[in-house]
DNA sequence: AATGAATGAGTCTTCATTCAT
DNA sequence: TATGAATGAAGACTCATTCAT
């Protein structure tokens, strides 16, 4: 599993690799439970090399954290086309949300549980993408209400609460789907599209959220 | 903030005092951050005494999960009114729900985050508690949807979904209203009901769901 | 197997309680790795008690020793005859030693092998036993020399030696024996006898030493 | 009496190096009594090192174990010509066993007394090297007994018990040599061979059996 | 660019022993 | 006579981190 041995490789690559191992162990074992001995060996490298390049194992951490919150916000924006319709675009981004936490378990562990058991200053790294996402959400709710002709605005505080609640029940939903792999991404967002925007009442009354076509 | 040194208690006391300490150590530290020696220390009592009462750092966290599982669901049961509409009966577990994790946030912290993060052993001490939550839930959503003569019943995976996110979603608001303090248990409450319950789309037309008066 | 928790008895007895379970304990696991806790739980007490009779783990231990030692040297001197000959002095010495050590072998191990191996105050308990038994050896071959004219005496030296590789000798054997549960006293005093008194080069040339009818 | 303290060794002198301090260590303390602690003190080296190495206490006692029973067997071993008769083969044997324990009494201490004290898995790894050894012995006085047509063969069991018996009385002596260190191998081993292969009757008719010229 | 050799500091755990009743 | 409650001290083992090459 580990990286085959290779020689005298330019730092980038290199990186790259202790990144990847680094994940791997720290989504498996939680931060403390890792070992830089483990970390290094997976990694295909002495451990002195390790601390040559990334410092230390909390800068490791940090990095690992770092990573992954930029591939999965890029993943998820590269999946959403801007000039669709406010639920369009909810549906599509809970997609390639499923998606890529579906296809890298560990990178979402370490993201949403181990990053968040740890101290502040790993969470704050973590807060800072989450936020970045609940403020896309809470933008689409304002524009969807917009669109609605709702009038008077949904109280702020409201709209949040509202945002935090679906990103939430995103981030809960993705370890369910993970849990047993017979979920698919599309069941998940289909799931989650139904119980937030139609809301159980409707679903009582016969009236589903439907998905675009595939 | 230790236990004032008390001397010679029974040792059912002596007990309690140790998990609340265990309670907000790990819940503060995390399983591997915690030592036994802040344990310890926080009790008021010598290693060696906790060590005889709770038999070792994995017993001792199996102890505070299972005390504080027990206790919260306890309380979200405490709080429901058994003959009541489906809606209030939802309205009322979610009101204890936010109470309790609001008054007791590293308990919280233990269950929901510490538990699942170190080894499938504790996750499953927590599965089961929160498998009888999303039952209780689950059965919850049916009711509701057979008092709204909805026909045919919803697909069973589908509720398992609903309840999933519902539950998931939950949690997440406790977190956040958790770490804003601004954020009562009733605001809490209320912004997952019209979440859940109206859905998005209602709530965009002006269609909220009310609760009942305090 | 502990003894059957009888309430307030008289000092006497409840000392040769904690002195039955130690010898078993120590026995048992060797001296350090005994534990005062395992002791006093087979004995059917509680730890105080035993340090209150037995002072210490160290007088307890010492205890055990003198007791079986006693035990060891009654055993051996009740099944020798003093107006015997000297080699059937020899051969009830033998066969009263290997049938007292066959019976106790906790005991045995406790004088054999435990006291040798936890320092020289241990040890010399054992020892003042020991040149005991080689005493009376070494003066049952001088007397042996004597009865067969043998002219001029061993040197002092050289009977010393032979009466510690006899007794040596012995003390292996009775481990042998011990630990495969088919060989008999009889056997093992019959093995000694010939290889001590006959020798081996007599054996050779079929000339073995005859135990007594018994 | 610790190692100079020098830096940067390669692996395989730094081992020997720690088994020489372990060797000492448990010879003189007893596997329980001896700490990791004290023995890295004397090896020079710190206890991480130590673990690094030979992996745990117990893997170390067990190298410990290996390494001097090879050495003892291999001291052994070479001190007999295989050419010579059969008591001049036991007797070199024994003058180079007594010569080998003399001169390494604690290297000695660990296989004959703390090896057998600590549990059946250490005491196996010395049982093999004396099956070996009594192994020998069983066959030298088969081969001697043929030599001086002795007719017919001694029982099985009877030679068996006869080389535990000499076996037994060599380490017992062996013991006795290291204690008044005024006895030389030489002297040990005459001793043995007078009251192994004479016997006492003989030594009493005055028939001692003869070492060979040094 | 890369590593074999090495360690200070700390963790869990156990044990002999005592106090107060 | 007897014990439930309690602890100081120590030991095995691990880990993040560095030095010298």
């Amino acid at each position: 599993m580990g990286a085959v041995k290779t020689k005298r490789m330019p730092r980038a690559v290199r990186e790259q690799q202790m990144l990847d191992a680094a994940v791997e162990i720290f989504g498996r074992r939680g931060y403390m439970a890792a070992s830089m001995d483990e970390i290094a060996e997976l990694a295909g490298v002495s451990k002195p090399l390790v601390y040559l390049y990334l410092n230390s194992k909390d800068d490791l951490f940090t990095a690992c954290i770092r990573r992954e919150a930029q591939a999965l916000v890029a993943a998820v924006r590269s999946g959403i086309g801007p000039d669709q319709s406010a639920d369009r675009q909810l549906w599509d981004g809970l997609l390639a949300f499923f998606a890529h936490t579906g296809a890298h378990p560990l990178s979402w562990s370490v993201l949403h549980l181990q990053a968040r058991t740890h101290g502040e200053t790993f969470a704050a790294e973590v807060t800072a993408m989450r936020e970045e996402i609940v403020a896309f959400v809470t933008q689409l709710i304002v524009v969807a209400a917009r669109e609605a002709h709702r009038d008077p605005d949904l109280p702020e505080r409201e709209v949040a609460g509202l945002a935090e609640a679906l990103v939430g029940a995103a981030e809960s939903l993705a370890a369910w789907a993970n849990a047993s792999d017979s979920v698919t991404p599309r069941q998940a967002a289909a799931t989650l599209m139904n119980f937030a925007w139609a809301g159980l009442s409707d679903l009582m009354r016969g009236n589903a959220w439907n998905p675009p076509a595939a």
